[in-house]
DNA sequence: GTGTTCTATGACACCGATGTCATGACATCG
DNA sequence: CGATGTCATGACATCGGTGTCATAGAACAC
């Protein structure tokens, strides 16, 4: 590969002054100015960025640890979204003149020792730490020896973090269904003791107080469990429970699940929308414009959480970050209505005729 | 950060006998190596891969770009498989004691050249080319200038590539089917002329004939348009075409389609498996899991393809390629058979008393 | 005892950028 | 006309590793 010192010696100049045409730091004559682009063309000439590094002590890396975190199982499925956090965080980064370097551990926590070596051993600027889903995590004592940022995680210790507003999308979303004409609400959750179950639950039960609605707690069923082989396993009769209390719509706890309510609520002969609405969420287009019918659901904004992580990111490391700047900030959605949620009319309650039919 | 000079300097040696108990390559006295380890360690030393780059010419750097064709739409879900390619591709280059680069063009083509200049900045030593379906690619000359292979595209100059066996893996789906008691099999394919239309038809008519069983051409219609937003508009017209022709099993050319069909066969009262059974292709774990009844699909096996390509490149990058080994190879995966297809007995059939009822 | 080989180590240059400082050619000012 | 300043450019050192070569001492052969 060509170097600055033949591109100097083609243009008839000296190296320095190769550097001053790329970087534009002093000024140049014209005529030698366009001397050296011409040889730096002709040789087709690309700067070092490792010799740039080693000069400048800024390696222009951020690293992205992705798929960091689960040790005792890996999760097939998640991971999946996580390309849009990449690709988030990646326009930013790359506006900003540098380079993200992606390590993924395939869930296999314990490679996260080697990846964070290669890491050191680029001199990545900052480190953009991604969960593959919202929880707490504790960072190993190595990690903090360079500016990061949690994505879709926090920890105890106050470390700047970016997370989805998943009590403000459910609340969005519930709030939407009472708009609706819907009265009766139906919830089936994320295991219990999930944060995201928690905050949503609590968005939940916020939309209906704004609305003055009691929470009828039959209407409450926690319809997965932690295990990801057995998952769904109860979520028949959590169903049925839900359908005891004479919802006029499903809110299942994610896409996936509202993926199976739609085959058992078919089984039990009820049709969507018509005798039964459902949402979801987590908004995977994949699955929620595909269902038939398409599948309304709150989004989980990942690209905008990898821009807003990459954007947190590069304050920090450029000491830039905004006087009252939280550490932790929260990424909103808007929530995509699609026909499997019906209006009504608030008057009019479906109910006892459609329990007939079933 | 502490360098190669202060360990020496507090391990009382030369760096030159630092270096050396690096990598060790020439002997090092045992006091003088613990000696140089307790100084690394207590100065939590990690060398430098610039500098490294800088003398050895080799970065050590693998670059993948992806998503990184379409120029005229951006494909809203294709991308998303892309992290198991790079889970692939990541396992294998880091046993190589390399890194993996990752630029994922977000579908802009014209981000293209600018993620090139980084990896040529950053001196990247080959060059993984993902498109984001099976089609056929024509590479832009600066993408010639070191070792590239291309997976799941492929080009006129032969370069060396990875792609998905369609044709085979639709041959096992189909040829399954036949051995389930299916006769009549209603195939839905792909946007006519798409590489994977023409290789996975090819294959269910290899299939018939093998089985001595003649192709009945109604049940063969194209359900999907190029277009991603009217993608699925003619599904509808499609499946009442296929559905004439009295087939006990339809094969959608990927579980979206499959998906919709779902719904499709639900709002005509069709129940599945019972009265019709259902294939898909790709086995997006996320759709086909957890559809119900469950579906089975012909996988499209990119975590397999990533692995693959990466120890192609590897082996091109190090010389050591195969006598040999073709240019072109083709991955396959077997058929994940789920619940969504029912054995028949060959020699009944229901096709009369199924389409009574419906 | 002298020559040869091997072990263990260091001095020094080099990879390719760029920061610092110096210098020469002009232009401007008093 | 000499002092000062600006413009354009180059010489040189430096970043942190490692390849090359030199060297000192120990071990071994004859």
């Amino acid at each position: 590969m060509a170097t600055i010192y033949d591109v100097a010696k083609a243009a008839g100049v000296s190296p320095k002054t190769v550097s001053r045409v790329m970087n534009g730091d002093a000024p140049v004559n014209q005529a030698t100015r366009e001397a050296v682009k011409q040889a730096m063309a002709a040789l087709n000439y690309v700067p070092s960025s490792a010799a740039r590094t080693m000069r400048s002590q800024r390696s222009g890396l951020i690293g992205m640890i992705t798929g960091a975190i689960s040790s005792t199982h890996h999760f097939e499925d998640a991971g999946l979204p996580e390309i849009y956090l990449v690709q988030g965080a990646q326009r930013v980064i790359d506006q900003s003149n540098r380079t993200l370097l992606v390590a993924d551990s395939g869930g296999q926590a314990e490679r996260i020792p080697t990846l964070l070596q290669t890491f050191r051993e680029h001199r990545v600027e900052g480190i953009l730490y991604v969960a593959e889903y919202h929880r707490e995590v504790s960072l190993p004592a190595s990690l903090r020896d360079r500016p990061i940022v949690l994505v879709n995680c926090f920890d105890a210790q106050e470390t700047p973090c970016v997370l989805p507003d998943d009590e403000g999308a459910q609340y969005a979303l519930v709030d939407g269904l009472i708009r609706r004409g819907h009265q009766r609400i139906a919830y089936l959750t994320l295991p219990e003791h999930y944060v995201a179950c928690d905050l949503r639950v609590a968005g939940y039960r916020r939309a209906h107080r704004d609305n003055g609605i009691a929470v009828d707690e039959g209407l409450v069923q926690v319809g997965a469990l932690p295990s990801t082989t057995h998952e769904f396993d109860l979520l028949w009769d959590a169903l049925d429970r839900v359908l005891k209390a004479e919802p006029t719509v499903i809110c299942c706890a994610n896409d996936k699940m509202a993926m199976r309510v739609y085959g058992l609520l078919r089984d039990r002969g009820v049709s969507i929308p018509q005798q039964m609405s459902v949402a979801g969420y987590d908004d995977y287009r994949m699955i929620a414009e595909h269902l038939h019918p398409g599948l309304s659901s709150a989004e989980l904004p990942y690209a905008a959480m990898g821009a807003r992580a990459a954007d947190k990111l590069l304050r920090i490391i450029s000491g830039t970050t905004k006087p009252n700047e939280p550490n932790r900030e929260l990424v909103s959605a808007p929530v995509a209505w699609r026909e499997s949620v019906q209006t009504r009319d608030a008057n009019v309650t479906q109910l006892s005729s459609r329990r007939k039919e079933t």
